[in-house]
DNA sequence: AATTAAATGCAACAATGTTGCGTTTCTGAC
DNA sequence: GTCAGAAACGCAACATTGTTGCATTTAATT
């Protein structure tokens, strides 16, 4: 069990409010959160800007993973420290009914995948979309 | 060979000029194009929003498919009658570079992936990011 | 307690996309 | 060719997401 000022402090990153405060509620949360839904949740006073630039920090860091969703708005979410040794290579379920993006266990093998001559792979995202069970 | 104009008729379209103009430029592109591009590139007067309903009706019609890209801008490609009898369900190369936005005929199986009880899969998007041959 | 790099708050801005509404234009029927 | 209706367009206004610069504050270290 790590605390998250553990978390912080392992990533040269100073332990503030607002940082403590998102990435708590992003490790409870079993669905990526968007910085809307995180505003929504935080329950503080903040600049909007600094919770761009959390996201952000906690993104280089590695602590968190985006996930564009399919009406081009980043979300956030947990990457889990045993789960994701291969760099947050799995896919993610998004619900076109209501949005949610949840992080899979599936992972891709780049290698299976030709592309045209010339052309470098570097990294794959994979979404699945259909309808999750809280809207099913 | 099917021109523009029965394309748009085809699919119930108005004949307009700037359908013609951007399926004609879409049509010969072997790239992803955004709004924007589309806006540098059409050489003719038209209002923003008429550009952008262009591109949704296009959408709808399956005439043209979205592919988001990693910074949440949509970019717009036609899509290929036959190629894609499987409803453009072939993967993406994104030039992390340059940007550009390639179809590529890998396609997926759904049946493979793995989602929690009570999840129903409708689609799959498959996107590659790497290094084009431009780029490289 | 003093130092300093990092983080924050604020203001201003840019890009993308949407909605409402009045006007124009395409198309099909006559 | 004319006409009518539906579809598309142009314009204005707005919402949301995200970025940048800069002055001020704060966390961590000595
Ligand atoms: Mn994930
Ligand atoms: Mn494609
Ligand atoms: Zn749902
Ligand atoms: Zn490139």
């Amino acid at each position: 069990m790590t605390s998250v000022e553990e978390i912080l402090q392992q990533h040269n990153l100073k332990n503030t409010r607002i940082r403590q405060a998102v990435l708590s509620l992003l490790i409870d949360a079993d669905e990526g959160l968007s910085h809307q839904d995180l505003s929504k949740s935080l329950d503080m006073d903040f600049d909007r800007v600094t919770l761009f630039r959390t996201l952000h920090a906690f993104e280089e860091s590695g602590i968190l993973h985006k996930i564009i969703d399919p009406n081009g708005t980043a979300k956030y979410a947990y990457t889990l420290p045993d789960k994701d040794k291969n760099k947050h290579s799995h896919a993610h379920f998004i619900c076109l009914n209501c949005g949610q993006v949840v992080c899979l266990d599936e992972t891709f093998l780049l290698n299976e995948i030709k592309v045209p001559k010339g052309f470098i792979k570097q990294t794959i995202d994979v979404q699945v979309k259909g309808i999750c069970v809280k809207c099913n």
